[in-house]
DNA sequence: TGTACATCAGTGAACGCGCGTTCACTGATGTAC
DNA sequence: TGTACATCAGTGAACGCGCGTTCACTGATGTAC
Protein backbone atom coordinates (compact mmCIF):
# COMPACT_ATOMS: atom_id res chain seq x y z
CA UNK A 1 0.00 0.00 0.00
CA UNK A 2 1.14 3.31 -0.75
CA UNK A 3 0.44 5.79 1.18
CA UNK A 4 1.04 9.07 -0.88
CA UNK A 5 -0.84 8.19 -3.88
CA UNK A 6 -1.85 11.65 -4.73
CA UNK A 7 0.16 11.02 -7.85
CA UNK A 8 -0.36 13.79 -10.92
CA UNK A 9 -2.39 11.30 -12.25
CA UNK A 10 -4.32 10.88 -9.14
CA UNK A 11 -5.00 14.37 -8.75
CA UNK A 12 -6.15 14.53 -12.21
CA UNK A 13 -8.90 12.17 -11.64
CA UNK A 14 -10.01 13.61 -8.73
CA UNK A 15 -10.72 17.07 -10.64
CA UNK A 16 -12.01 15.22 -13.36
CA UNK A 17 -14.89 13.84 -10.44
CA UNK A 18 -15.06 17.17 -8.84
CA UNK A 19 -15.58 18.91 -12.61
CA UNK A 20 -18.55 16.17 -12.99
CA UNK A 21 -20.02 17.25 -9.57
CA UNK A 22 -19.92 20.61 -10.48
CA UNK A 23 -21.58 20.05 -13.74
CA UNK A 24 -24.35 17.44 -11.45
CA UNK A 25 -24.67 20.79 -9.42
CA UNK A 26 -25.53 22.85 -12.33
CA UNK A 27 -27.87 20.57 -13.49
CA UNK A 28 -29.64 20.16 -10.28
CA UNK A 29 -29.98 24.13 -10.06
CA UNK A 30 -31.50 24.12 -13.74
CA UNK A 31 -34.01 21.43 -12.82
CA UNK A 32 -35.41 22.92 -9.53
CA UNK A 33 -36.85 25.90 -11.23
CA UNK A 34 -37.63 24.62 -15.50
CA UNK A 35 -40.22 22.52 -15.72
CA UNK A 36 -38.55 18.81 -16.24
CA UNK A 37 -39.18 18.47 -20.21
CA UNK A 38 -38.15 21.86 -21.04
CA UNK A 39 -34.55 21.24 -19.60
CA UNK A 40 -31.92 21.29 -22.38
CA UNK A 41 -28.03 20.35 -22.55
CA UNK A 42 -27.35 24.07 -23.23
CA UNK A 43 -29.37 25.42 -20.29
CA UNK A 44 -27.52 23.17 -17.79
CA UNK A 45 -23.68 24.20 -20.08
CA UNK A 46 -24.80 27.79 -18.94
CA UNK A 47 -25.38 27.09 -16.05
CA UNK A 48 -22.36 25.11 -15.33
CA UNK A 49 -20.85 27.98 -17.48
CA UNK A 50 -19.24 26.03 -19.67
CA UNK A 51 -19.36 25.41 -23.47
CA UNK A 52 -22.12 22.90 -24.28
CA UNK A 53 -19.60 20.42 -26.23
CA UNK A 54 -17.71 20.42 -22.69
CA UNK A 55 -20.69 18.44 -20.98
CA UNK A 56 -19.85 15.66 -23.49
CA UNK A 57 -16.22 15.54 -21.57
CA UNK A 58 -18.19 14.04 -18.61
CA UNK A 59 -21.23 13.00 -19.67
CA UNK A 60 -21.69 10.66 -22.42
CA UNK A 61 -24.72 11.56 -23.01
CA UNK A 62 -27.92 13.59 -21.94
CA UNK A 63 -29.63 10.42 -20.00
CA UNK A 64 -26.82 9.63 -17.67
CA UNK A 65 -26.50 12.69 -16.60
CA UNK A 66 -30.13 12.59 -15.82
CA UNK A 67 -30.15 10.29 -14.05
CA UNK A 68 -26.92 11.26 -11.94
CA UNK A 69 -29.18 15.04 -10.88
CA UNK A 70 -31.51 12.28 -10.26
CA UNK A 71 -29.69 9.88 -7.77
CA UNK A 72 -28.51 13.25 -5.76
CA UNK A 73 -32.57 13.51 -4.86
CA UNK A 74 -33.11 10.04 -3.76
CA UNK A 75 -29.66 10.53 -1.43
CA UNK A 76 -30.97 13.49 0.26
CA UNK A 77 -34.47 11.95 1.01
CA UNK A 78 -32.81 9.02 2.31
CA UNK A 79 -30.21 11.08 4.23
CA UNK A 80 -33.13 13.44 5.88
CA UNK A 81 -35.66 11.08 6.88
CA UNK A 82 -32.38 8.54 8.72
CA UNK A 83 -31.39 11.82 10.39
CA UNK A 84 -35.07 12.12 11.64
CA UNK A 85 -35.71 8.87 12.73
CA UNK A 86 -32.30 8.22 14.57
CA UNK A 87 -33.68 11.78 16.08
CA UNK A 88 -36.59 10.27 17.10
CA UNK A 89 -38.48 12.33 15.29
CA UNK A 90 -40.06 9.46 12.82
CA UNK A 91 -42.49 6.94 15.02
CA UNK A 92 -45.06 6.30 12.86
CA UNK A 93 -45.93 5.67 9.45
CA UNK A 94 -48.22 9.08 9.34
CA UNK A 95 -45.06 11.09 10.39
CA UNK A 96 -43.10 9.50 8.22
CA UNK A 97 -45.30 9.96 4.81
CA UNK A 98 -45.72 13.89 6.09
CA UNK A 99 -41.97 13.82 5.10
CA UNK A 100 -41.93 12.14 2.12
CA UNK A 101 -44.52 14.41 0.66
CA UNK A 102 -43.07 17.34 2.21
CA UNK A 103 -39.72 16.40 0.39
CA UNK A 104 -41.24 15.69 -3.16
CA UNK A 105 -43.68 18.52 -3.08
CA UNK A 106 -40.92 20.94 -1.82
CA UNK A 107 -38.82 19.42 -4.93
CA UNK A 108 -41.04 18.99 -7.14
CA UNK A 109 -38.09 18.47 -9.67
CA UNK A 110 -37.37 15.04 -8.36
CA UNK A 111 -41.01 13.73 -8.20
CA UNK A 112 -40.98 14.63 -12.07
CA UNK A 113 -37.67 13.02 -12.83
CA UNK A 114 -38.83 10.15 -10.92
CA UNK A 115 -42.73 9.74 -12.56
CA UNK A 116 -40.47 10.48 -16.07
CA UNK A 117 -37.97 7.58 -15.27
CA UNK A 118 -41.18 5.02 -14.40
CA UNK A 119 -43.27 5.96 -17.36
CA UNK A 120 -40.55 6.13 -20.23
CA UNK A 121 -38.67 2.73 -19.81
CA UNK A 122 -36.57 3.82 -22.86
CA UNK A 123 -33.56 3.62 -19.89
CA UNK A 124 -30.88 1.22 -20.86
CA UNK A 125 -27.23 0.11 -19.53
CA UNK A 126 -25.78 1.69 -16.77
CA UNK A 127 -27.58 4.69 -16.31
CA UNK A 128 -30.83 1.94 -16.27
CA UNK A 129 -28.58 0.38 -13.33
CA UNK A 130 -27.79 2.93 -11.67
CA UNK A 131 -31.68 4.57 -11.35
CA UNK A 132 -32.62 0.55 -10.22
CA UNK A 133 -29.93 0.93 -7.50
CA UNK A 134 -31.29 3.92 -6.27
CA UNK A 135 -35.37 2.69 -6.48
CA UNK A 136 -34.09 -0.34 -4.27
CA UNK A 137 -32.57 1.98 -1.62
CA UNK A 138 -35.15 4.12 -1.50
CA UNK A 139 -37.63 0.83 -1.18
CA UNK A 140 -35.31 -0.66 1.67
CA UNK A 141 -35.64 3.40 3.02
CA UNK A 142 -39.43 2.45 3.72
CA UNK A 143 -38.63 -1.16 4.80
CA UNK A 144 -36.75 0.24 7.37
CA UNK A 145 -39.38 3.02 8.24
CA UNK A 146 -42.46 0.19 8.64
CA UNK A 147 -39.77 -2.09 10.64
CA UNK A 148 -39.34 1.06 13.00
CA UNK A 149 -42.84 1.88 12.77
CA UNK A 150 -43.90 -1.80 14.16
CA UNK A 151 -45.30 -3.51 11.31
CA UNK A 152 -43.94 -7.13 11.63
CA UNK A 153 -44.55 -9.11 8.31
CA UNK A 154 -45.13 -8.51 5.03
CA UNK A 155 -42.73 -5.62 5.45
CA UNK A 156 -41.14 -5.48 2.36
CA UNK A 157 -45.31 -5.89 0.40
CA UNK A 158 -46.26 -2.73 2.65
CA UNK A 159 -43.38 -0.81 1.48
CA UNK A 160 -44.04 -1.20 -2.18
CA UNK A 161 -47.94 -0.34 -0.90
CA UNK A 162 -46.90 3.00 1.13
CA UNK A 163 -44.71 3.79 -1.29
CA UNK A 164 -47.22 3.36 -4.50
CA UNK A 165 -49.81 5.10 -2.38
CA UNK A 166 -47.65 8.14 -1.23
CA UNK A 167 -46.78 8.18 -5.20
CA UNK A 168 -50.09 8.10 -6.48
CA UNK A 169 -51.43 10.69 -3.70
CA UNK A 170 -48.33 13.05 -5.42
CA UNK A 171 -48.91 12.67 -8.73
CA UNK A 172 -52.85 12.96 -8.53
CA UNK A 173 -53.24 16.23 -6.56
CA UNK A 174 -50.23 17.91 -7.38
CA UNK A 175 -52.29 20.02 -10.32
CA UNK A 176 -55.77 19.91 -8.34
CA UNK A 177 -58.07 22.30 -10.12
CA UNK A 178 -59.10 24.92 -8.70
CA UNK A 179 -56.99 24.81 -5.01
CA UNK A 180 -54.36 26.71 -4.41
CA UNK A 181 -50.60 25.06 -3.05
CA UNK A 182 -51.06 25.32 0.23
CA UNK A 183 -54.40 23.20 -0.11
CA UNK A 184 -53.26 20.69 -2.19
CA UNK A 185 -50.23 20.09 0.62
CA UNK A 186 -53.23 19.85 3.23
CA UNK A 187 -55.16 17.39 1.00
CA UNK A 188 -52.49 15.32 0.44
CA UNK A 189 -51.43 15.15 3.69
CA UNK A 190 -54.59 14.31 4.98
CA UNK A 191 -55.06 11.27 2.23
CA UNK A 192 -51.31 10.03 2.98
CA UNK A 193 -52.47 10.12 6.98
CA UNK A 194 -55.57 8.23 6.04
CA UNK A 195 -53.29 5.76 4.16
CA UNK A 196 -50.92 5.44 6.59
CA UNK A 197 -53.27 4.25 9.30
CA UNK A 198 -54.73 1.97 7.25
CA UNK A 199 -51.39 0.52 6.10
CA UNK A 200 -49.81 0.34 9.96
CA UNK A 201 -53.60 -1.39 11.14
CA UNK A 202 -53.01 -4.16 8.20
CA UNK A 203 -49.24 -4.43 9.04
CA UNK A 204 -49.85 -5.14 12.53
CA UNK A 205 -52.92 -7.40 12.36
CA UNK A 206 -51.34 -10.89 11.70
CA UNK A 207 -49.28 -10.37 14.65
CA UNK A 208 -49.34 -9.71 18.34
CA UNK A 209 -45.77 -8.74 18.54
CA UNK A 210 -43.94 -6.33 16.08
CA UNK A 211 -40.46 -8.12 16.11
CA UNK A 212 -39.29 -9.02 12.96
CA UNK B 1 -90.19 23.01 -34.13
CA UNK B 2 -88.83 22.42 -37.81
CA UNK B 3 -88.96 18.73 -37.92
CA UNK B 4 -87.00 17.92 -41.11
CA UNK B 5 -84.17 20.34 -39.96
CA UNK B 6 -81.95 18.25 -42.45
CA UNK B 7 -80.91 21.32 -44.25
CA UNK B 8 -77.51 21.12 -46.33
CA UNK B 9 -76.14 23.70 -43.74
CA UNK B 10 -76.97 21.11 -41.06
CA UNK B 11 -75.59 18.17 -43.13
CA UNK B 12 -72.85 20.22 -43.63
CA UNK B 13 -72.38 20.33 -39.94
CA UNK B 14 -73.14 16.76 -39.02
CA UNK B 15 -70.20 15.49 -41.86
CA UNK B 16 -67.84 18.12 -39.90
CA UNK B 17 -68.41 16.58 -36.62
CA UNK B 18 -68.04 13.25 -38.19
CA UNK B 19 -64.72 14.06 -39.65
CA UNK B 20 -63.53 15.50 -36.33
CA UNK B 21 -64.84 11.62 -35.23
CA UNK B 22 -62.55 9.77 -37.64
CA UNK B 23 -59.11 11.93 -36.96
CA UNK B 24 -59.93 11.66 -33.52
CA UNK B 25 -60.32 7.46 -34.03
CA UNK B 26 -56.98 7.76 -35.84
CA UNK B 27 -55.77 9.81 -32.90
CA UNK B 28 -56.07 6.59 -30.74
CA UNK B 29 -54.64 4.18 -33.28
CA UNK B 30 -51.66 5.86 -33.34
CA UNK B 31 -51.41 6.58 -29.36
CA UNK B 32 -52.29 3.13 -28.82
CA UNK B 33 -48.99 1.50 -30.55
CA UNK B 34 -46.59 4.51 -30.08
CA UNK B 35 -45.28 5.93 -26.74
CA UNK B 36 -47.20 9.20 -26.43
CA UNK B 37 -43.90 11.42 -26.71
CA UNK B 38 -43.25 10.67 -29.48
CA UNK B 39 -47.10 10.78 -31.25
CA UNK B 40 -46.89 13.82 -33.51
CA UNK B 41 -49.56 15.45 -35.68
CA UNK B 42 -47.33 14.11 -38.66
CA UNK B 43 -48.21 10.56 -37.58
CA UNK B 44 -52.04 11.52 -36.98
CA UNK B 45 -52.29 12.69 -40.14
CA UNK B 46 -50.51 9.55 -42.22
CA UNK B 47 -52.87 7.57 -40.05
CA UNK B 48 -56.22 9.18 -40.84
CA UNK B 49 -55.24 9.60 -44.52
CA UNK B 50 -54.86 13.52 -44.85
CA UNK B 51 -52.82 16.11 -45.04
CA UNK B 52 -51.23 17.06 -41.82
CA UNK B 53 -52.77 21.02 -42.52
CA UNK B 54 -55.88 19.73 -43.01
CA UNK B 55 -55.83 18.91 -38.72
CA UNK B 56 -55.68 22.03 -38.06
CA UNK B 57 -59.20 22.48 -39.99
CA UNK B 58 -60.61 20.51 -37.25
CA UNK B 59 -58.55 20.98 -34.58
CA UNK B 60 -56.94 24.46 -33.38
CA UNK B 61 -54.17 22.88 -32.23
CA UNK B 62 -52.44 19.47 -30.81
CA UNK B 63 -53.29 19.85 -27.17
CA UNK B 64 -57.34 20.12 -28.09
CA UNK B 65 -57.01 17.18 -30.23
CA UNK B 66 -55.05 14.91 -27.32
CA UNK B 67 -57.35 15.92 -24.74
CA UNK B 68 -59.74 14.88 -26.80
CA UNK B 69 -58.48 11.55 -27.66
CA UNK B 70 -58.13 11.05 -24.23
CA UNK B 71 -61.76 11.93 -22.97
CA UNK B 72 -62.55 8.92 -25.14
CA UNK B 73 -60.80 6.91 -23.20
CA UNK B 74 -61.93 7.73 -19.87
CA UNK B 75 -65.83 7.44 -21.04
CA UNK B 76 -64.86 4.06 -21.78
CA UNK B 77 -63.52 3.16 -18.70
CA UNK B 78 -67.13 4.77 -16.71
CA UNK B 79 -68.92 2.85 -19.41
CA UNK B 80 -67.31 -0.30 -18.80
CA UNK B 81 -67.30 -0.46 -14.96
CA UNK B 82 -70.80 0.80 -15.19
CA UNK B 83 -72.02 -2.04 -17.44
CA UNK B 84 -70.58 -4.55 -15.14
CA UNK B 85 -71.86 -2.86 -11.78
CA UNK B 86 -75.20 -3.15 -13.25
CA UNK B 87 -74.97 -6.57 -14.22
CA UNK B 88 -73.79 -7.10 -10.17
CA UNK B 89 -70.06 -8.31 -11.06
CA UNK B 90 -68.76 -5.56 -8.77
CA UNK B 91 -69.82 -5.82 -5.76
CA UNK B 92 -66.49 -4.94 -4.05
CA UNK B 93 -63.56 -2.45 -3.93
CA UNK B 94 -61.37 -5.36 -5.18
CA UNK B 95 -63.51 -6.43 -8.27
CA UNK B 96 -63.76 -3.01 -8.74
CA UNK B 97 -59.64 -2.00 -8.74
CA UNK B 98 -58.70 -4.95 -10.68
CA UNK B 99 -60.82 -3.62 -13.53
CA UNK B 100 -59.70 -0.40 -13.11
CA UNK B 101 -55.89 -1.54 -13.44
CA UNK B 102 -56.78 -4.32 -15.90
CA UNK B 103 -58.15 -0.76 -18.29
CA UNK B 104 -55.61 0.93 -17.68
CA UNK B 105 -52.88 -2.12 -17.91
CA UNK B 106 -54.28 -2.61 -21.49
CA UNK B 107 -54.45 0.42 -22.40
CA UNK B 108 -51.36 1.80 -21.36
CA UNK B 109 -51.42 4.80 -23.79
CA UNK B 110 -54.60 6.16 -22.02
CA UNK B 111 -52.64 6.06 -18.48
CA UNK B 112 -49.70 7.96 -20.19
CA UNK B 113 -52.06 10.64 -21.17
CA UNK B 114 -53.68 10.89 -17.84
CA UNK B 115 -50.26 11.21 -16.41
CA UNK B 116 -49.03 13.65 -18.98
CA UNK B 117 -51.67 15.86 -17.82
CA UNK B 118 -51.26 15.67 -14.22
CA UNK B 119 -47.87 16.12 -14.05
CA UNK B 120 -47.60 18.82 -17.47
CA UNK B 121 -49.91 21.56 -16.30
CA UNK B 122 -49.31 23.64 -19.27
CA UNK B 123 -53.21 22.56 -19.89
CA UNK B 124 -54.94 25.88 -20.56
CA UNK B 125 -58.53 26.87 -21.48
CA UNK B 126 -61.09 25.19 -22.71
CA UNK B 127 -58.87 21.86 -23.72
CA UNK B 128 -58.24 22.26 -19.20
CA UNK B 129 -62.15 22.76 -18.90
CA UNK B 130 -62.82 19.24 -20.73
CA UNK B 131 -59.92 17.91 -18.93
CA UNK B 132 -61.43 18.44 -15.55
CA UNK B 133 -64.18 17.63 -16.48
CA UNK B 134 -63.52 14.25 -17.55
CA UNK B 135 -61.27 14.07 -14.50
CA UNK B 136 -64.45 15.17 -12.10
CA UNK B 137 -66.78 12.18 -13.45
CA UNK B 138 -64.00 9.95 -13.04
CA UNK B 139 -63.74 10.56 -9.56
CA UNK B 140 -67.92 10.14 -9.44
CA UNK B 141 -67.74 7.08 -10.91
CA UNK B 142 -65.18 6.08 -8.04
CA UNK B 143 -67.52 7.43 -5.57
CA UNK B 144 -71.04 5.84 -6.87
CA UNK B 145 -68.91 2.63 -6.95
CA UNK B 146 -67.79 2.97 -2.82
CA UNK B 147 -71.42 3.53 -2.35
CA UNK B 148 -72.20 0.40 -4.06
CA UNK B 149 -70.08 -1.48 -2.39
CA UNK B 150 -70.69 -0.32 1.23
CA UNK B 151 -69.03 2.86 2.20
CA UNK B 152 -71.54 5.28 3.84
CA UNK B 153 -69.59 8.61 4.91
CA UNK B 154 -66.57 9.60 3.51
CA UNK B 155 -67.43 8.66 0.32
CA UNK B 156 -65.63 11.48 -1.76
CA UNK B 157 -62.66 11.57 0.86
CA UNK B 158 -62.21 7.81 0.01
CA UNK B 159 -62.72 7.76 -3.45
CA UNK B 160 -59.96 10.50 -3.98
CA UNK B 161 -57.56 8.06 -1.69
CA UNK B 162 -58.42 4.72 -3.45
CA UNK B 163 -58.07 6.70 -6.85
CA UNK B 164 -54.67 8.00 -6.04
CA UNK B 165 -54.00 4.89 -4.66
CA UNK B 166 -54.48 3.25 -7.77
CA UNK B 167 -52.76 5.92 -9.96
CA UNK B 168 -49.96 5.23 -7.34
CA UNK B 169 -49.68 1.58 -8.02
CA UNK B 170 -49.57 2.21 -12.01
CA UNK B 171 -47.42 4.39 -11.91
CA UNK B 172 -44.88 2.60 -9.64
CA UNK B 173 -44.68 -0.69 -10.63
CA UNK B 174 -45.59 -0.56 -14.39
CA UNK B 175 -41.64 -0.78 -15.57
CA UNK B 176 -40.94 -2.85 -12.46
CA UNK B 177 -37.24 -3.77 -13.06
CA UNK B 178 -36.72 -7.55 -13.86
CA UNK B 179 -40.68 -8.39 -14.29
CA UNK B 180 -42.36 -9.79 -17.14
CA UNK B 181 -45.94 -7.93 -17.67
CA UNK B 182 -47.63 -11.16 -16.32
CA UNK B 183 -45.95 -10.63 -13.08
CA UNK B 184 -45.85 -7.22 -12.71
CA UNK B 185 -50.03 -7.45 -13.65
CA UNK B 186 -49.98 -10.31 -10.46
CA UNK B 187 -48.22 -7.58 -8.45
CA UNK B 188 -50.27 -4.89 -9.16
CA UNK B 189 -53.60 -6.83 -8.43
CA UNK B 190 -52.36 -8.02 -5.05
CA UNK B 191 -51.17 -4.47 -3.80
CA UNK B 192 -54.54 -2.89 -5.16
CA UNK B 193 -56.21 -5.60 -3.44
CA UNK B 194 -54.49 -5.04 0.03
CA UNK B 195 -55.28 -1.30 -0.64
CA UNK B 196 -59.02 -2.07 -1.40
CA UNK B 197 -59.49 -3.93 1.77
CA UNK B 198 -58.15 -1.33 3.89
CA UNK B 199 -60.19 1.04 2.64
CA UNK B 200 -62.96 -0.61 2.74
CA UNK B 201 -62.27 -1.37 6.45
CA UNK B 202 -61.86 2.48 6.98
CA UNK B 203 -64.72 3.51 5.06
CA UNK B 204 -66.71 0.76 7.35
CA UNK B 205 -65.40 2.15 10.68
CA UNK B 206 -67.77 5.03 11.51
CA UNK B 207 -71.20 3.52 11.20
CA UNK B 208 -72.93 0.12 11.36
CA UNK B 209 -75.30 0.91 8.82
CA UNK B 210 -74.44 1.68 5.24
CA UNK B 211 -77.22 3.77 3.92
CA UNK B 212 -75.56 7.38 2.80
C1' DT C 1 17.84 22.93 -19.63
C1' DG C 2 15.81 21.91 -24.01
C1' DT C 3 12.90 19.52 -27.18
C1' DA C 4 9.56 16.44 -29.19
C1' DC C 5 5.48 14.28 -27.96
C1' DA C 6 1.17 12.73 -25.52
C1' DT C 7 -2.72 13.88 -22.89
C1' DC C 8 -6.49 16.24 -21.88
C1' DA C 9 -9.76 20.48 -20.94
C1' DG C 10 -12.26 23.32 -23.39
C1' DT C 11 -14.56 25.48 -27.37
C1' DG C 12 -17.62 27.64 -31.46
C1' DA C 13 -19.76 26.20 -35.16
C1' DA C 14 -22.08 23.11 -37.49
C1' DC C 15 -24.95 18.78 -38.54
C1' DG C 16 -29.10 16.59 -39.03
C1' DC C 17 -33.36 16.01 -37.45
C1' DG C 18 -38.19 16.44 -36.05
C1' DC C 19 -41.48 19.26 -34.42
C1' DG C 20 -46.03 22.39 -34.39
C1' DT C 21 -47.92 25.46 -37.17
C1' DT C 22 -48.97 28.60 -41.22
C1' DC C 23 -49.48 30.01 -46.00
C1' DA C 24 -51.05 30.47 -50.49
C1' DC C 25 -53.43 27.81 -53.34
C1' DT C 26 -56.85 24.38 -55.93
C1' DG C 27 -61.13 22.55 -56.64
C1' DA C 28 -65.66 21.08 -55.44
C1' DT C 29 -70.17 22.41 -54.06
C1' DG C 30 -73.91 25.28 -52.71
C1' DT C 31 -76.36 30.11 -53.17
C1' DA C 32 -78.46 34.30 -55.26
C1' DC C 33 -80.39 36.38 -58.98
C1' DT D 1 -80.43 27.44 -67.58
C1' DG D 2 -76.60 30.38 -66.84
C1' DT D 3 -73.45 33.15 -64.22
C1' DA D 4 -71.02 35.43 -60.51
C1' DC D 5 -69.94 34.67 -55.94
C1' DA D 6 -69.27 32.55 -51.23
C1' DT D 7 -68.03 28.72 -48.54
C1' DC D 8 -65.38 25.25 -47.29
C1' DA D 9 -62.36 20.75 -47.60
C1' DG D 10 -58.10 19.73 -48.61
C1' DT D 11 -53.20 20.23 -49.76
C1' DG D 12 -47.69 20.57 -50.44
C1' DA D 13 -44.32 23.30 -49.21
C1' DA D 14 -42.31 26.10 -46.28
C1' DC D 15 -41.19 28.65 -41.77
C1' DG D 16 -38.90 28.98 -37.65
C1' DC D 17 -37.36 26.82 -33.90
C1' DG D 18 -34.95 23.95 -30.55
C1' DC D 19 -32.93 19.87 -29.74
C1' DG D 20 -28.86 16.22 -28.79
C1' DT D 21 -24.70 15.43 -30.47
C1' DT D 22 -20.25 15.73 -33.18
C1' DC D 23 -16.23 17.87 -35.27
C1' DA D 24 -12.01 20.03 -35.96
C1' DC D 25 -9.43 22.85 -33.45
C1' DT D 26 -6.57 25.63 -29.65
C1' DG D 27 -3.90 25.78 -25.79
C1' DA D 28 -2.20 24.32 -21.43
C1' DT D 29 0.27 20.90 -18.92
C1' DG D 30 2.77 16.80 -17.96
C1' DT D 31 6.29 13.06 -19.74
C1' DA D 32 10.46 10.96 -21.84
C1' DC D 33 14.94 11.40 -23.12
Amino acid sequence: MTTAVTTFAHLRKKERRERQQIIIAAAERVYSHKPFETVSMRDIAKEAGIAVSSLYRYFPDQQTLFVEAFVVGTRQIIARVDARISKGEITNLTAFGHEFISFLAENDHYFRMMTHFMLDGRLSGKPLEKLNTAARSVLDLFERVLGHCGAGRHKRALAHTYFAALNGILITFRNYPGRDSAEVRRHMESIAKMMAEAVESYGRLPQDDQEA
